[in-house]
DNA sequence: ACCTGAACACCGTTCAAGT
DNA sequence: ACCTGAACACCGTTCAAGT
């Protein structure tokens, strides 16, 4: 407490100070106040590495892309190691469930994701897409991660699923036969996200091989 | 200005009015003075009619909710239905930009949304499905498109294609070969949604056919 | 029944001081 | 170079008045 600060303080700090709080006491409890006093810092000295509050979610974003493991990419046969790439980037996601509002509606333009997505294409191309082939399915993969980590779905009906019984029957029974194949509560989201994913790949392979329906 | 007002205020004339102030001037432009100011109104009145700024959210959350049109899923042949269906419900949410943060997070317990869904789970059904599959294909969709819809990825990467060429050779002709089949800038969100939804369905019709990969 | 003004505790951000 | 206290304009929300 005597002692002067060393220097503690940086953006990347920061920023894994943030992403704490973030997970910690959720979302709307970071705040430049809360964030300065776990740093043991009084607020106004935030602003000596940081532009502003964008700016640290900007930072905390990257630090999200950072923890997605894209090894996978290089690995073969391709079609596992994309499977295994999207199923450990949307694991990114779920870990920091508090966080995840921030990703959906923030590009990241690090050069890490860049070169990120660079090998997804790559790899992509390697197997025998067309470039624009590849675009429109690292997008779809893309949509599928982001949508079954943002879990609305889930959230909006595993919740009451006797509630509504009579007055929606297909709804009811679609998930009472859910829950008895698994009844862990990320189930129904985690066993959509499997059949997008092998649909997608899945008709990808065949289109590749010329069994698709063009 | 002399006259008192009649009954104006009401919860759901504060949501429409909430989503007019989020699709003119942003999100964050949603403030209870400015959404008092734009009804004629003085800040404090709100809370006559709705018990906090969330409960607002949820109001403008259903309000977008009502806007899809669910008819499609009435229409033979069900994939068409279906395609329609999901095809209306990501339009709604792109014809409002600002708002989309607010559904992604929100689940919509309305009747209306639920019985929207029993629909869709109905005709699934009816198409074949077994009622755990329904769920699935469901949710594969719904992550589709709200995952389309919050548009990260082309965000991300159509804007500035030709900046990172040679680091990243396969991103930029990926992004450039897809520039060439269409130029406007959410081409590559549209053709990626389109691509994943014509997987998902196309899957699922060769599955309910007996020709799936099982 | 419902609009109002004033106040509350909070927020992001700035800036002149300090060291 | 960087932390601090105080201040700024703002925010959501409450509440005693008013009509």
């Amino acid at each position: 407490m005597g002692r002067p600060h060393q220097t503690l303080l940086s953006r990347t700090a920061i920023a894994h100070a943030a992403l704490e709080l973030i997970d910690d006491r959720g979302y709307e409890a970071l705040t430049m106040r809360a964030l300065a006093d776990r740093l043991g810092v009084r607020g106004a000295s935030l602003y000596n590495h940081i532009g502003s509050k964008d700016d640290i979610l900007d930072a905390v974003s990257e630090l999200l892309d950072a923890e997605i493991d894209h090894t996978p990419l290089h690995r073969e046969p391709w079609l596992d190691g994309i499977a295994a790439y999207a199923r450990g980037y949307r694991r990114v996601l779920q870990s920091h469930p508090n966080a995840i509002s921030l990703v959906a509606r923030r590009a990241v333009h690090t050069e890490d994701a860049l070169r990120e997505y660079d090998t997804l294409l790559a790899t992509l191309v390697r197997a025998g897409c067309t470039p624009a082939l590849a675009a429109e399915t690292a997008a779809a993969l893309d949509f599928l991660v982001i949508g079954s980590a943002l879990e609305t779905y889930a959230a909006g009906f595993t919740r009451p699923p006797a509630a509504y019984r009579p007055e929606h029957p297909a709804l009811a029974d679609s998930l009472e036969a859910a829950n008895r194949v698994d009844p862990s509560p990320t189930a129904l989201d985690d066993r959509g996200f499997e059949f997008g994913l092998r649909m997608i790949l899945g008709g990808l392979a065949a289109q590749l091989a010329g069994t698709g329906s063009g």
